[in-house]
DNA sequence: GTAACGA
DNA sequence: TCGTTACAACGCTGC
DNA sequence: GCAGCG
């Protein structure tokens, strides 16, 4: 074969065969203790084959795979909303955090109820991406071992256009009252400029920042907007702020406003995602008033976060109704 | 985690 | 049949 | 093109 010869297609992913049995509801699923090996989880029309449920994902706090899958069954209503018709980024951890983990892009297989996307990246590669699209999608990437949610910042319906803005605070060494100032700081220029902003935990040292949008902007339109706010923070602070991106010019009291990952292709830890760090903390969505007072990134873990939803609401409803349009001025 | 491989 | 192996990222910035 | 970063 030589490099003139025509281009072959990429082979299309390939249908998993359905596992057969008899399938548990989720709500019994919910009911079981401890269970082992595996298990054909009904949900809706579709069946979910979940594998190896007790091994051990988190050693330290004795959490399994089941109990990552229940928690991920008990907050489906309130995550899907974020994750639906969007590209997911798969960061896999099949044999639990403390073990090697590896991103996948390109799906090979998938069961017949796994909607993909083919996209053509920077290089010219096809990749057959995994697109969230019901709680049987969601449960199946977990079941591959994704720990993590990572979605696009755009949907299926407008791959280029993204429909929210993240702004990634990270700390590095700066202290954790100094991510809670600056993401009071985003508030007050946000406020200033007139737009809604919704903060959450990121689950493993940070704050996340997301403004609801209406798909009308282009990535690069919606990054260089989220480039002039985190300058305008780091402006305004600048003893606990900062736009630099190599870490050897960051200050240790400052935090790192990332605004770079509003770009085609890229995530950040989706809201109510479990993290795949130490605790099993999840990534907490949150009220300004929250952020005021103070709260820790380990107040929140998928042991405790559906009782905490349930009972004092999801600040992040209204996320979706309150979809905005950039004003560039 | 699993599909493909090979003894 | 069964143990072993192979395999699974991208995008942006600033040198 | 490559290192650094996420
Ligand atoms: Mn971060
Ligand atoms: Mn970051």
């Amino acid at each position: 074969m030589g490099k003139n010869d025509p281009v072959k297609e990429k082979a299309q992913v390939k249908v998993t065969k359905a596992r057969g049995g008899t399938a548990v509801s989720a709500k019994e699923f919910l009911t079981l203790k401890r269970p082992k090996g595996d298990l054909l989880l009904e949900i809706g029309r579709e069946q979910v084959s979940v594998t190896s449920l007790d091994r051990i994902y988190w050693p330290d706090e004795k959490l399994t795979k089941f109990d990552l899958l229940c928690y991920y069954l008990k907050i489906t209503d309130f995550i899907m909303p974020f994750l639906k018709d969007r590209p997911a980024i798969l960061q896999r951890y099949p044999r639990g955090i403390k073990a090697p983990m590896f991103f996948q892009q390109d799906l090979e297989s998938a069961p017949a109820f796994i909607n993909t996307a083919r996209l053509v990246n920077q290089e010219g590669r096809q990749l057959d991406y995994a697109v969230y699209t019901t709680t049987a999608s969601l449960l199946h990437f977990v079941n591959l071992g994704t720990i993590e949610q990572h979605q696009w910042h755009s949907t299926v319906k407008h791959l280029d256009k993204p429909d929210w803005i993240a702004i990634d605070l990270d700390p590095k060494r700066a202290p954790w009252e100094n991510v809670l100032q600056v993401a009071l700081v985003v508030k007050e220029v946000a406020d200033e400029i007139g737009l809604c902003a919704f903060p959450k935990t990121s689950g493993s040292s940070g704050i996340h920042i997301y403004f609801p949008l209406k798909p009308t902007n282009e990535y690069e339109k919606v990054a260089e907007f989220a480039k002039l706010l985190a300058g305008e923070v780091a402006r305004r602070a600048p003893k606990i702020a900062t736009v630099e991106r190599t870490i050897a010019k960051r200050k240790s009291t400052q935090v790192y406003v990332d605004w770079m990952q509003n770009a085609r292709g890229k995530s950040l830890a989706s809201v109510f995602t479990a993290r795949a760090k130490a605790k099993a903390t999840v990534s907490m969505p949150l009220t300004w008033k929250q952020v005021e007072r103070g709260v820790k990134i380990t107040d929140f873990t998928i042991t405790n976060a559906p009782d905490l939803l349930n009972k004092k609401g999801d600040p992040w409803a209204t996320f979706f109704d309150k979809r905005q349009k950039l004003k560039f001025d």
